[in-house]
DNA sequence: AACTATTTATAAGA
DNA sequence: TTCTTATAAATAGTT
């Protein structure tokens, strides 16, 4: 949507790319945004730049839903996969220190083709899972942290509320004052 | 828009909402292959439904290019920052291993408040990184089974082919005998 | 699933 | 970069 009808390839003039990214980066987050209000649901949008910038959207207070609802996936794919050997003893799915322990033997050593796709596509979720834990323990400590600090912003705007009624006053005092001055100099 | 103006809030009636979303699901992910293309830039976009499916964009062939990219981010941003105690002994990242044992015992045990944001931002990154190298693999273990299975087609192929030629062969040679044999007929 | 009246996004220009 | 504006594109409500 423009002046004219663009193509959709690589912008080639450096400039030119560099604003439509601008431009359409904004657009998108936006897009993501409006889509997980209005239909609630969950979007994440993630954006890299070439430049190494990620820019990046999630519909917040929703990744524990979303988390709830990969485990509960998790949990249901789970039949007819011969992924036995990376369950736990106790038939659990693995803690995250077996599983990173896995990930990191397994995958650094060359014995890698002993896994299946199977496998990886199980350690991937389970990956994820540990990711969205962490990406919601990261999330609520923000929070916490910007509520108490919306607190302190709170109580300064009381105290600043209470300093300008007292400053209020004074003016109405004098202002009485003045009033009353004038009326002695109009007895005069 | 549309033929209304539209306030970004929760569509409460069931019917329009599946509609909406629909169709805003349908534009965000065009938006963001476009962003792709048009700004060549890694864009990725998913969007989870409340009932549990999952639609997703990911800008194809860079999940390497994103790798790399990524650790060339974390090697870099690697100042200023104290978060000593997450790294290995030998100054280095930790290992997937010493990864997931942190974060399994310290998000598990209640002693998650001694980690800071930036501690677990920087987990974060590690466990994406981790994350990706999977992928990575993945992708490539199933390129190589379907490259394999390639050439294995490729071999049926070939075989087919030869088969056939015995085939075609056999054919030419039945018909040469029949004209010989109509030419020994027509000498009678 | 199509159709259109409108709104929204944005390409080019300033 | 930021604003403006003409135009393309998306989409809300309708059929």
């Amino acid at each position: 949507m423009g002046r004219k009808k663009l193509e959709i390839k690589r912008i080639e003039d450096n400039s030119a790319r560099m604003v439509c990214f601008s431009k359409r980066r904004n657009g998108l987050i936006k897009k993501a945004k409006e889509l997980s209000v209005l239909c609630d649901v969950d979007v994440a949008a993630i954006i890299f730049s070439k430049r190494g910038k990620l820019y990046q959207y999630c519909s917040a207070d929703s990744i524990s839903q979303v988390l709830q609802e990969y485990k509960s996936r998790i949990e249901s794919e789970n039949d007819g996969c011969d992924t036995e050997d990376l369950y736990s003893k106790n038939g659990d799915y693995l803690t995250y220190g077996e599983l990173l322990k896995t990930v990191g033997s397994e995958l650094k050593e060359p014995r890698v083709e002993k896994l299946s796709v199977a496998d990886l596509g199980l350690m991937q979720k389970q990956l994820e899972t540990a990711l969205m834990e962490i990406r919601l323990t990261k999330t609520k400590m923000m929070t916490d942290a910007q509520s108490s600090l919306q607190e302190k912003e709170k109580m300064l705007e009381e105290e600043k509320k209470n300093f300008n009624e007292i400053v209020e006053g004074n003016k109405c005092a004098k202002k009485k004052k003045v009033v009353i001055d004038l009326n002695i100099a109009a007895d005069g």
